[in-house]
DNA sequence: GTTAGCGTGTTATATTGTAACATAGCGTCA
DNA sequence: TGACGCTATGTTACAATATAACACGCTAAC
């Protein structure tokens, strides 16, 4: 809650794929620690259930599905939850731009530059099945100007790209 | 099926959103007529129901759902499929190349470059509904280039744009 | 005319998401 | 303090999207 939380340098906030072996606890913390901070900026609640979700939400960095969250919430705590219950937390998450959604895989993960309104794109490996969040800015450069040629008013973009990351194409992409 | 349909200029291959009043039964036509030749060049058969399947996705520039086709199907035909047997028309359409399917909205919508392989974004005008196809090439460089970055192999990407067309903007828009 | 392969039909079910209403916690203020 | 109002969560029921698995029939090739 203190203000050494503002620039707290972690893996969390490292764009592209974690290395492997990586911490990763630390970043379940820092996603924590950061969503303490967005919500106390923004006057909203995070919650017991709201705070549960999201650590669920980076449990890897796997894209989650809504009733995986339900599942591992069954096991973890106990009860059983009914759907609303975490659509309602993610929806929350998503508001306060601490998780994205994946539209083509209906999946959740946890948000690397929460806090930050920031355009960004999905990469998706098919491989091992992780996410990762890069800044979008060339992207949304080349959408916006498409768009303006045909009078079209870019809102907001999603931006998913299936393929490989560097750790599954093994060493010779390594360099 | 002649050599003439090979450049037919028309409507559907007209990238953006098509002007209001525009000749929509000549959309449908040039899908259907592309689709033919498509399927002829690939060695695969587009049967009675694909067909049908193919001009129900035609039969605006909304993305339609595949329970909505389903009950196009219905009401047009007389006899209700189930719902594997759209998806599996769908199926086919997609991996000739003849719909996208849009992940934000579990929806597809028809190819307005049937046949070339490309890729592409689409805008979706939160207003009126509609979709439009533009090609994605400068996207799809940006989207390399931030891939590139991060070792990251890029096999195929989504890019959905919501935000509003011109026509709906008002004639301020209209220039 | 038999047969292999493809396309479709059919049944059942899985997966994802929401509407609508009930209950509970919690701060505020008369 | 206790009634009120607001937000969060619980609960029930269901809607919407999608697929697995197996049955049947057509047709093209031999």
């Amino acid at each position: 809650m203190t203000v050494k939380h503002r620039r707290a340098a972690s893996a969390t906030t490292t764009a592209g794929f974690p290395r492997r072996g990586h911490n990763h606890a630390s970043c379940v913390d820092d996603a924590v620690a950061a969503a303490d901070r967005v919500c106390a900026q923004n006057g909203t609640r995070l919650t017991e259930l709201r705070r549960q979700v999201l650590e669920l939400v980076w449990r890897s960095h796997e894209p989650v599905g809504a009733y995986a969250i339900l599942e591992h919430l069954a096991v973890d705590s106990g009860r059983r939850p009914a759907p609303p219950t975490v659509y309602r937390a993610l929806d929350f998450l998503l508001e306060q731009g601490l998780v994205h959604r994946i539209e083509s895989r209906n999946a959740f993960f946890g948000c690397t530059r929460p806090g930050e309104k920031h355009l960004f794109e999905i990469l998706l490996c098919t491989d091992c099945g992780r996410a990762a969040e890069v800044p979008g800015d060339r992207v949304t450069r080349a959408v916006k100007f498409s768009a303006a040629a045909l009078g079209f008013e870019v809102d907001r973009q999603t931006v998913e790209v299936m393929g490989r990351c560097r750790d599954c194409r093994g060493p010779a992409a390594q360099a």
